[in-house]
DNA sequence: GGTTTTATCGTCAGCCAGACAGCTAGTGGC
DNA sequence: GCCACTAGCTGTCTGGCTGACGATAAAACC
């Protein structure tokens, strides 16, 4: 079976998929788009689509996200998340999908591009619930996007990509609230946020929009890992 | 550019690539085998091959890691890696490689099969130091399962996949200090490993191969995670 | 028997997280 | 203006865990 003839192997269609995750209205959410065309034609899936010859897959995976979302330019993260290939997945013909992960900070409503009939967020509960029926082998795709996102916020400092560029303790913590879908104490979360170093810095401003005492506003700092972690509630 | 319409986008030949790690004389080390055929005949590459039409990904690294090695029905862990796909990266065609992590025992010497000349374990220093020079980019590969590795058994039970079925705490700690490079103090390991609970389970034997005191010999537990995680020296 | 090697048990101080009290500074109702 | 309400911020205490390290146990080697 000599590896370098490659003719005696089958072509596969490989097409990128993306898990776009932001906290909306206290709720982990996911992008999804409606299908306008067979299989799966009216059903929700993740948006997503061939990679095309001579690209990047990091770099399909950009150009569908801005596609798709139009988010051109935003400070959105983008990783890798896994790839699905078992026989069958599609109905047409052999496709090994490279999954992506992004974490974007809550967007304006998506505007829906490319071939899909339409585009929302939904809470990952609904998705994941018996209601939400995702095309293809997307649930397990999305399953998969929201644990790496409820670990890796764990012990890096990711979870600010779902704040705008200034925001409070206060939002931060509900966003880990939110993906985690725990109370988390706002003393000890204070505590912890502020004494890790290069995490936060402060910007000088402060905001009132969550209402009550007016809370200092902070920007991303250069730590990008968490050491010693946030720790999730076993609950 | 609607999905549903495959005609329009180009195959890609969808290959696994497996980073097969184990522990020998103290050293990380990882499988791999001499090509006997161009692309960089003569070179040392990671064990891999096309994946076969109907062949599921990780069927197809599992087939790839008994066709290698012999592996068949050890108790090893495998899992996925990450995706790599840049146009270019095999001078051949445009080609997807799903990479696999595979955790090993030290194994007999490995017996080359399929296309390869060859097959032998080395130590990861000496694959990613100035000497070594892997075929394709099997050294980024290799590279993104070592940091893999290295990440995961800090809050998995994983080192003990690195282990015979029966092994001794003193065993345990010298695969830590293998994959991490660093020396860890043997009390304070002892306690933390046999104070987890679910994580190691007595046999009742003693065994005296490491010289020294006759130590207990231990069984891999139920426990799958490490919490609180062990902590890795920052040194 | 003494030395060496490895295993195992203890002790102690410091750090950190969880629990929770108390105070501050805005908004909105009356 | 006063008061309730909300949310932010500071601080204290305690228990658990880690790192540093002393001491003992049981084998092999000389």
């Amino acid at each position: 079976m000599p590896r370098s003839d490659t003719s005696l192997f089958p072509p596969f269609g490989v097409t990128v998929d993306l898990v776009v995750l932001t906290v909306r209205e206290h709720a982990l959410s996911a992008l999804t788009i409606r299908r306008g065309e067979p299989p799966f034609q009216g059903a929700w899936a993740l948006p997503g689509g061939f990679v095309r010859e001579g690209e990047g897959l990091e770099a399909a995976a950009a150009r569908e996200l801005a596609e798709e979302t139009g988010l051109d330019r935003l400070p959105v993260h983008l990783e890798q998340l896994a790839t699905f290939g078992d026989p069958g997945r599609d109905p047409r013909m052999r496709v090994v999908s490279v999954a992506y992960l992004v974490l974007a900070p809550d967007l304006p409503a998506p505007r829906p591009g490319g071939d899909a009939a339409g585009a929302r967020w939904s809470s990952v509960g609904e998705l994941l619930g018996d209601g939400g029926r995702l095309a293809f082998d997307h649930a397990r795709i999305l399953e998969d996007g929201v644990e790496r996102a409820r670990s890796k916020i764990e012990y890096s400092s990711l979870a600010a990509a779902f704040c705008p560029e200034e925001f409070t303790v206060g939002e931060l913590r509900r966003v880990y609230e939110s993906v985690w879908g725990v109370a988390l104490d706002p003393r000890n979360f204070h505590r912890k946020v502020t004494g890790t170093p290069d995490f936060l810095v402060p910007t000088g401003g402060t905001t009132t929009r969550q209402g009550g005492r007016p809370a200092q506003l902070f920007r991303r700092g250069s730590a990008e890992k968490l050491n010693p972690p946030m720790l999730r509630p076993e609950a």
